[in-house]
DNA sequence: ACTATTTACGCAAACGATGTAGTAATATTA
DNA sequence: TAATATTACTACATCGTTTGCGTAAATAGT
């Protein structure tokens, strides 16, 4: 029942604590017959390595930390699943954060890890994080970062992001091309590099086309759904409305499909809308919903790999490289003008 | 930039490594002038204690475990957030484990948490764990187990569920109020005793209702969503096909919506569908879908909760104790009679 | 004034694993 | 055969905290 540790083993074995250590890390100080009789009896006794003691000593703690704004979100969950998936292959383990979108919040987190509690943390930040301070002291204290997707140009690493300005531009240019003339923009707070990149892909595109960029059809949303519900809402009441709509993120594009509901406008004769998405059953929507769809698992996948990369090396240090993963354009009813 | 430790501490206060330990601990035995003066410095030097240090010599991680088949999924997203709130809310860290419906890797992920590296685990089995050994094994080794929803009887502790034998009634009520003549059931594998108690809801309905209970209407469904998918589609093909179908999970209600998309069945008019769900997105689904909604995020809560009031006392063994959750029906356009 | 108690602190032994340095015994070489 | 190298092990200090015990000084009790 209770654990069995070194200093039993030892004692079952006649053999010095040491030896027995050395015999489980396969060391070449420790004679064959020798190191079989204490695997075999470490198997029978069930012998696992105290975590803490092995951390304490080697300060290593065989864990990495997720930090994300939220779980509850196609895109994350999948993430979260790619990293869980390499940090189960590397013997790792995986501490989850969530921030909630809250900055403060995050700040917390991040002072909690400081203690080297994890080898390394993989994160996106939230959409109010327009500060990176609490990310490079993080930094000094010598455990390394990957950020995916929600990125902190500021702080030197690696990042992995998708291809956000091309995607912008092509979402943009898939509503001009179904004849849209009045595109508004559905931000998500206006700090992180990720919006600034997907909007400029769509100014770029609407000026490439001689299309006005006017400033009140960029609405910045934030993390509150009601809110976002009125500000959409007040978007597409009235007779002066767009008829395309861009959404940055999932979420603004489900509460754009709840507005038109209650507003009773038909999407896509009235407004087309196309957003980034993960959403399983976008295709089951009514009407089904154009998507850029980013490779969630995969951002994920290199971002763990990416920090085992540098954590069997022992390297706390990651130098700056951006990986760029694509994302892919599924269209749909939602953008598509009716002939 | 490096940590700053007690022994430290200690040498700049003038004091002893105790002394400060047991100032940091507001111990009765430290002066409240010291006390004050350690704070601060412990303050002014950003001391944080060692995780590694404390929890080899208190035998505490500070840290639970939520084992579940998957993230990617409104229902366990939903709970994880639930865990996580009331994790942070007791200085607790949660690491996470995903086990992909895979009882092999179910007990793999109990072996590696069996050495104390976590102070409880939250979890959800696979929907093959037909076998318990793996988690009383765990169990003896004096780490709390609290299940949710997916829940193991054989083990003696607290359990967090919902309503299922009910709401497996009210599902099967609902289509057969709705002139539903011969309704089938997707099952999610059939050893859990979540299953059980929703097909025995629907088992009873039908039974009350002088409806028979065909065996081959049960599909048997699995992990793999391909197979599903053909078995659901040789249930609605042909002409002697159900006129309901209750999905036991989220994710077989969505790939009926697909078989009949190809199949080009009319949701409700030819097949009704109910199913239990989390989906955010289930009121703009064409047809909405109509779903019976567990409360994900209280589960994980209360679940969280259960498991806090044993561990701040203590004690690692937690009696037994059946917390009954209510799900709600929520009726849309997928499973009514049109008139 | 002398013992008993309280206060405020320090010493040192844990916790369990790791790794360096040391040591017998055997093997190799000049 | 003596000097050297190799093999196979053990002893011990260490990682950073916690905590039981000891103790000197201050306070209280008689």
């Amino acid at each position: 029942m209770a654990a069995v540790n070194l200093k039993q083993l030892a004692k079952m074995l006649n053999l010095s604590i040491s030896t027995v250590s050395k015999a489980l890390r396969d060391s070449h100080e420790i004679g064959d017959a020798t190191k079989l009789r204490v695997l075999a009896k470490a198997k029978e006794m069930d012998y696992t390595p105290n975590p803490f003691a092995s951390g304490l000593r080697r300060n290593k703690s065989k864990t990495i930390a997720v930090v994300v704004p939220e779980v509850a979100n196609n895109y994350f969950a999948l993430v979260i699943n790619g990293i869980e998936r390499i940090a189960q292959e590397n013997d790792y383990h995986v501490l989850i954060y969530l921030t909630h979108e809250d900055i403060e919040k995050e700040k917390g987190i991040m002072k909690h890890l400081e203690n080297k509690r994890v080898d390394g943390v993989l994160m996106s930040v939230t959409m109010n994080t327009n500060n990176q301070t609490h990310l490079s002291d993080f930094q000094q204290k010598g455990i390394p970062i990957v950020f995916f997707d929600r990125i902190c140009h500021e702080i030197e690493t690696a990042k992995v992001t998708t291809d956000d300005y091309i995607s912008g531009i092509n979402a943009t240019k898939h509503l001009i091309e179904n004849e849209c003339k009045d595109i508004a923009f559905l931000s998500l707070g206006e700090d992180i590099s990720i919006m600034q990149k997907r909007k400029s892909g769509y100014l770029e595109e609407l000026h490439k086309n001689n299309m006005e960029a006017k400033t009140e059809r960029i609405i910045k949303c934030g993390n509150d759904d009601e809110i976002n519900y009125d500000l959409v809402k007040k978007l597409l009441s009235g007779k002066n409305k767009p008829d395309g709509i861009f959404a940055s993120v999932e979420k603004l594009a489900i509460t754009t499909y709840q507005v038109c509901r209650e507003l009773n406008i038909n999407i896509p004769k009235d407004v087309k809308i196309i957003c980034f998405s993960n959403l399983e059953t976008a295709s089951l929507l009514s009407p089904s919903l154009s998507t850029i769809t980013q490779p969630a698992y995969n951002i994920g996948k290199t971002a763990a790999e990416v920090m085992f990369k540098y954590l069997d090396k022992n390297k706390t240090y990651i130098p700056n490289e951006n990986i760029v993963l694509q994302s892919t354009l599924n269209i749909r009813e939602s953008s598509q003008h009716i002939v």
